[in-house]
DNA sequence: TTGTAAGCGTTATCAG
DNA sequence: CTGATAACGCTTACAA
């Protein structure tokens, strides 16, 4: 019985150590009868072939289960069909409706998408010139923040022909002419400001993304915009960085509270900062909104049901997703599609975690564990 | 002048329209004076070639910025070098750790990732077949969830030589000899549930994921089991379908809530409807852990930083990855692996949104405990 | 150590 | 409407 077992045992190992067997368009043809461009004419313009002849070649290919080799179909069109899409990390909330959006035209165009992260290595811009040239894909975007290039690209600086489009991120200036599709960052942090200063807040601290993200700091310039417009002027205490994630949120968050007169309101460069930094507040017995007011950025998917709702900036990710696909598609076609950034619209949404300042508790809608609130804060002017 | 402007246009058009100059393995070998399998082999075994011819080959390149065509590389090698990973949407947090592990040992193997959302198509697992017998990945990792398949398929239950492992996922029975690297879900829903069970709760609430998903159906029969362990035995009204979403889990909390006799503890099929479900208690003036505790699953990145911090279940995502990734490539070397699970490590860590039953409120303060409950591990031959 | 040449599966060109 | 045939760029026996 042992030697049964082991006998099974080795059949079973050369089983899956056989090649898949693969039925090609050669057999097919002369299963059909007809000649191999005559199969290879009923898979791609059957309207050009006889319907008795086309019934024929669609009988062998079910008989045999054929399935084209995409292999040499796109070695011989010299298309792989892939876009490469580079992001820190798969997980991160925000690039769902992006990601949704560049799929469904993916999808609808043939196209697959290539993932790379760039949470582990620092992208580089070269290295994704590279494998367009060497037909690993057939266009780029990157979505990567923070910190899309470290290192300037002689591929980005010479060579336009290469597709590549950027969906949110802003990029330095040397590289200004990579084409983009993204809010203007600066201007929905200016607004997104001027509503807190509008609410009577007037020390409102800034928690600022990754220091070597254009996109962060567009949105740390609209922030400032908007201070240096008001009376208040700018205050360069009330800027901490948040390095973009939620322990660095967390830190910056105790050094605007240690302050001598801290913030009654702290707008965060995103919704996870956000998240972060009422976390950190809550733990320093503040409540939000009655103490302090918090603006993200994003409006992800738990922007709603956080602790209060969050106001936010809103950016519509699908529609930015589609755009830079379309854009990106565009340039693979051969067509040129300039170097001006694609601007698309935000708008804030205010939720439950902004208040006008001194506000009394409980006049907004009175969301579960409130906490002391008399405690820690009366010395607010 | 506006003609000058009208032949500039004509003239970048032109620029974009041409099409990227490619050097080919030919024009390497005619530059240095060699064959083209020299420079081949000066590519794939350099020790086998002299050094002078090797030095002249690399000048011939660095001359060209020669880049091999991987296309024409990969069909010759009949090796896409491509991973289909097949999951619901990217921007789930769960996923960023399994993602890392599987994209760490693509990158040390010379894989790309390849995605597909099912978010938006429902999953069917004879493409993902077809896709691979077509040569459009070499492998498929399926981390969708939930339901990953509709129908059952004609590939999995026939043709075991396509190589295709579940990460996380738990599978139909008639397709159960798909292999898997995942946790014992049962096992560590009956953990949790347990755990609250000591905790001395008696009426334990339980949200479901999607009914169609044997993952989470899973969870809720480790549960069950629990329950019916104790001395208070199942009640299916404490059990409800939170759909794997946020509104589903606010419903099911509601219609919890609405029960005559309320659970005192509700434990969420995952950390996502935990969350939901702690915002919905919150609502209704309930407090987390006072007056409800609440347990989640999986232990995203928020788990940590959610008011108040959630008690959940840890999965070794990373590493779930990696062994799921390392044993599709063994499949795909043609390796025997087997079609039992394998199963990886999970914890419960408790934080504070559990609490023994009828605390007293104001308790909360000791912040920042943690501390690992359990762990199993359990290998099946 | 190097060169010659066959061939991977498909599409495209051009006759018939 | 159909068939023969030449590529596409690379790898790999095999020959020199």
């Amino acid at each position: 019985m042992a030697l049964t077992l082991g006998n099974e045992n080795v059949f079973i190992r050369r089983l899956a150590r056989a090649p898949i067997y693969t039925v090609s368009i050669k057999k097919v043809a002369k299963i059909a009868g007809v000649s191999i461009s005559t199969v290879s004419r009923c898979l791609n313009s059957p309207e050009r072939v006889r319907d008795t002849t086309l019934a024929a070649v669609q009988a062998a290919i079910a008989q045999t289960g054929y399935a084209p080799n995409a292999l040499a179909r796109n070695f011989r069109r010299g298309k792989t069909g892939l876009i490469m899409v580079v992001l820190q990390s798969v997980g991160l909330p925000f690039w769902e409706g992006v990601m949704r959006g560049i799929n469904g035209v993916a999808q609808e165009e043939g196209y697959s998408i290539l993932i790379r992260e760039t949470a582990s290595s620092p992208p580089e811009l070269d290295d994704y010139c590279k494998m367009v040239i060497s037909k690993e894909a057939d266009g780029v975007i990157i979505l990567a923040s923070p910190s899309p290039f470290s290192t300037p690209s002689a591929y980005a600086t010479s060579d336009r022909r290469i597709p590549i489009v950027l969906g949110c991120e802003n990029v330095t200036d040397e590289l200004a002419h990579i084409p983009s599709v993204r809010v203007d960052n600066r201007r929905a942090a200016f607004e997104a400001t001027q509503y807190l200063l509008q609410l009577g807040h007037e020390r409102i601290g800034f928690i600022a993304g990754s220091r070597s993200s254009l996109l962060t700091r567009d949105r740390e310039r609209g922030y400032l915009d908007a201070m240096q417009a008001s009376a208040l002027g700018q205050n360069r205490a009330w800027v901490t960085n948040g390095d973009q994630s939620i322990e660095g949120a967390r830190r910056a968050t105790r050094k605007l509270l240690s302050l001598a007169e801290p913030p009654t309101a702290i707008f965060c460069a995103n919704d996870e900062m956000a998240m972060a930094c009422i976390y950190e507040l809550k733990r320093n017995n503040l409540s939000v909104p009655q103490d302090v007011s918090v603006v993200g950025f994003d409006d992800t998917r738990y922007a709603a049901i956080m602790d209060p709702p969050l106001t936010t900036v809103v950016q519509p990710t699908e529609e930015i997703g589609e755009r830079t696909m379309r854009r990106l598609l565009s340039a693979i076609e051969g067509r040129d599609i300039g170097q001006a950034p694609e601007f698309v619209e935000h708008r804030l949404i205010v939720r439950e975690s902004t208040a006008p300042r001194q506000t009394a508790p409980g006049s907004t809608q009175d969301v579960g564990s409130t906490q002391d609130v008399d405690g820690s804060r009366q010395q607010i002017a």
